[in-house]
DNA sequence: GTGAAAGCGCTAACAT
DNA sequence: ATGTTAGCGCTTTCAC
């Protein structure tokens, strides 16, 4: 059995109290200096450390934080998770990761344990199956500090932070456009998610701009994001056997981008000559992949450091916060396919 | 402030003992039904949740376990991880995953930190710069349970799972040779690494089969595992800078053989015709990319349940275990670039 | 300057 | 069948 030393212990074996050993050791000054020595000597001796879940159940917190998203092999994510423990580690805080792999059960699952584990706060991207995000706002009501970003819930009133989803997807957009796109599809995740929407938006925006009419047989949306390749492989499909079979496609994440890749290869269409793709997308591979695609990468890195640093931010506030702030970062467009 | 129900306050608002609800809630036989149904109710209309902090104190076990890997972007890690909440999510553990980034400074720091946390155990996968393991050895004769996956040490006893890194290294090579390459370099991490011993070993015995002499200088050490590119960049450099430059390369990792094929790219030099590269590589993007190389693919999700399954086992034995397992798992070849 | 005791939320041995 | 109490490891009044 695996019995760390106690106060007790380091007590007992100096013929002190508990309380003057926990006093020695946080080098309280009324202590005497010989007895402060003693007590620190023998505490470096056996290599005390004190009982973190001790600690925490007397100052109820456990000074961790929990992080839900969909999946740490998504290269969006993975960075983020970089920025989070960037900041995280040196404030003093540990970071418990859960991956939703995009189901709504398991991220409600995931997300109550980790409130009811005591994490201080928690650093929240939807999944694409959650529409209904009460549990969530259950938890917020009664107090506990939730920062969203990348997919957030705008019926919850928080720190939101965000790429410039519309922005991007405008450029992707447009840059389709310019090469000559006029047949333009957008493939993006479950419809109720807020980058869905926006990055719509972006997409609608710069149809308009350039007077190419929006069609609604031209957007195919996945429910589960493109966690089975299927999914995506007949959103696709649906496309090609269209009458006018679209000559661009704007996709909306990086899951999706890379499994379109795959269908296209699959089914023997050349890119970028049959068909032109844009996608949001964050892999550090694109550069390797032929054929490959123009792609809007998000801030991820900067978003994980800023969504954990307004976290920390509410976690430790004194007083109550009302004021609640939604960032949004550029993504930058990488032209690639040239 | 997030204040969750506690016991107390069921207690208080029904009139009973704490002890009695603690009772009722976890159906004791000495409970009667009514005061049962009262509390069940009662909870369950508060939405009570125990408050696991004063559990793990309380048992001492925190119900969670820590892993040590270099890096959730890592493909081979990212499906390790998924292995080990397949396991662990059904065995009602949490898991608490940690970074190293290959940096020895970091793991220690990252495992101390998680077994004062009491984690109830250790899934750990080595960094590349580790070769002092003595404050592991240190928490594990103390009795906290570890389990080695992948990259071991080899002077601690204890579980171990690893693929069969000479028979993939062997046949990575030898692939190489019958493609008809006779100056193989080999690219690996460091040198202390089990893995960058075993596959070596492999390398040597492919070349050996062949009467291939073996070239100490085409071999390339990566001390901290290409975590800058720019280290890859620089072992591949002076390879290309021999009299005799090689004909293929067999890299050891995931990493390394993403690295290589941006440098060759870099250097325009033609894969595989001028270059014919194999490599331990799990990512599932190898198919769109060009130039590709062939693979040795590990079972990273298999080895990541057996870790899991081994290391709650060793966690909920009632005796002391002093009969280690050493499992190893056999890798698979993806012959790409034909 | 040091010790005794209470309390964080929970369970279990020990009353009644 | 229910209540009282002690204790998990720690900090922090309150005594002396």
């Amino acid at each position: 059995m695996f019995e760390p030393f106690t106060l007790k212990d380091i007590a007992k074996a100096l013929g002190l109290s508990t309380s003057t050993v926990s006093r020695a050791l946080r080098d309280t000054h009324e202590i005497s200096p010989q007895t402060k020595k003693i007590v620190l000597e023998y505490a470096q001796k056996i290599n005390y450390r004190p009982n973190p879940i001790a600690l925490s159940l007397k100052e109820r917190r456990s000074k961790s934080i929990g992080v839900s998203l969909s999946e740490v092999a998504n290269p969006y994510f993975s960075r983020v998770i970089n920025g989070i423990e960037s900041i995280a580690y040196d404030r003093g805080y540990h970071v418990i990761i859960t991956q939703t792999h995009e189901s709504y059960e398991r991220e409600k699952i995931n997300i109550e344990h980790l409130a009811s584990r005591s994490v201080d706060g928690l650093l929240v991207s939807l999944s694409a199956e959650t529409s209904d995000t009460s549990y969530l706002q259950n938890l917020h009501q009664r107090g506990l500090p939730i920062v969203f970003f990348d997919r957030v819930a705008k019926e919850i009133e928080t720190h939101k932070i965000i790429a410039n989803n519309e922005k991007g997807a405008f450029e992707a957009t447009e840059h389709l456009i310019q090469q000559g796109c006029r047949r333009i599809a957008h493939l993006t995740s479950s419809d109720h998610l807020s980058i869905s929407v926006e990055r719509l938006n972006g997409y609608k925006q710069a149809l308009a701009k350039y007077q190419v009419p929006f069609d609604e047989t031209y957007v195919k949306y996945c429910a589960h994001g493109g966690m089975s390749q299927q999914e995506t492989e007949i959103a696709i499909k649906e496309l090609m056997n269209l009458k006018q079979k679209p000559d661009g496609i704007f996709v909306a994440s990086d899951r999706l981008s890379i499994g379109c890749l795959v269908v296209f290869k699959e089914l023997k269409i050349k890119v970028p000559e049959e068909m032109r793709i844009t996608g949001f997308c964050n892999s550090d591979v694109l550069d390797l992949m032929s054929p490959t695609l123009t792609s809007v990468c998000q801030p991820a890195f900067e978003m994980g450091r800023l969504a954990t640093d307004m976290l920390l931010n509410l976690i430790e506030s004194k007083y109550p916060v009302h004021d609640f702030e939604k960032k949004i970062l550029d993504t930058s467009l990488f032209v690639r396919n040239n």
